[in-house]
DNA sequence: CGTTGGATTGGCT
DNA sequence: GCCAATCCAACGC
């Protein structure tokens, strides 16, 4: 379990190979009143340049200027009204490429995210990507920063989850897109959000067989 | 300038 | 399991 940061050429990826080994880092986001929260990274999911379900599809806009910056950067955005995404911006300058960050097991400062999220269950504090932002207090103001060097938010190696322990699958909320598994998760973490429409693997067997 | 719909969530049935 | 809430960026006229 290193707590050294994951460096540039980490991210300076495709996102579909990044996405897997973000799983098991520890994410970490320090407070302006020195508190540190922190989460280990149960589902991350890759969005590549050319997939129409990217926000990068269309070429940089405001909104999504920093996806087209350098690799380890953060791009936050705002999505339904409520929500803001986190994700780590992979590839180099000017390709539109990241990875969503949509689960974390909380690990420091499970009170501290109760208060910003307004509830206690810790099941309910990180399990989803607008509901981690909210936790860790990740919003605009947070577009764009350095993930390698800066000091509101960051990722430390931590230890890599192993292949076996890792499942894919179609990514959340996506109606349109390559058809390609890029939603990676941890198999039987109980910290991975709801939007869980896992592979036939694992998915519960029909009691019943169908009739046909 | 009006319209559309979204990388979601929480509450209710 | 289903659906409304919420609002802003992007796009079309």
């Amino acid at each position: 379990m290193s707590r050294r940061r994951l460096a540039r050429s980490f991210f300076d990826r495709p996102a579909e190979v990044v996405a897997p080994e973000l799983l098991g880092r520890l994410l970490v986001r320090a407070l302006p009143d020195g508190s540190r929260l922190s989460g280990s990274i149960v589902e991350a999911e890759a969005y590549e340049p050319g997939d129409p379900a990217s926000h990068g599809f269309r070429g940089p806009t405001p909104r999504t200027a920093s996806m087209f910056g350098p690799p380890g950067r953060l791009f936050v955005y705002f999505t339904y009204g409520n929500h803001w995404m986190m994700n780590a911006v992979t590839r180099e300058a000017g390709v539109g490429s990241a990875v969503l960050i949509r689960a974390v097991e909380p690990r420091e400062g499970l009170d501290r995210m109760a208060a910003n999220r307004g509830r206690d269950a810790p099941r309910d504090l990180c399990s989803g990507p607008g509901k981690l932002t909210q936790a860790l207090a990740v919003d605009a103001s947070l577009d764009g920063a350095d993930l390698t060097r800066g000091r509101e938010v960051w990722l430390e190696a931590g230890a890599l989850v192993a292949p076996e322990h890792i499942l894919a699958g179609p990514r959340v909320g996506v109606s349109a897109g390559v058809d390609a598994a890029w939603r990676f998760f941890v198999r039987d973490s109980p910290w991975v959000s709801r939007g869980r429409p896992g592979p036939p693997s694992r998915r519960a067997r029909p009691r019943t067989q169908p009739t046909r």
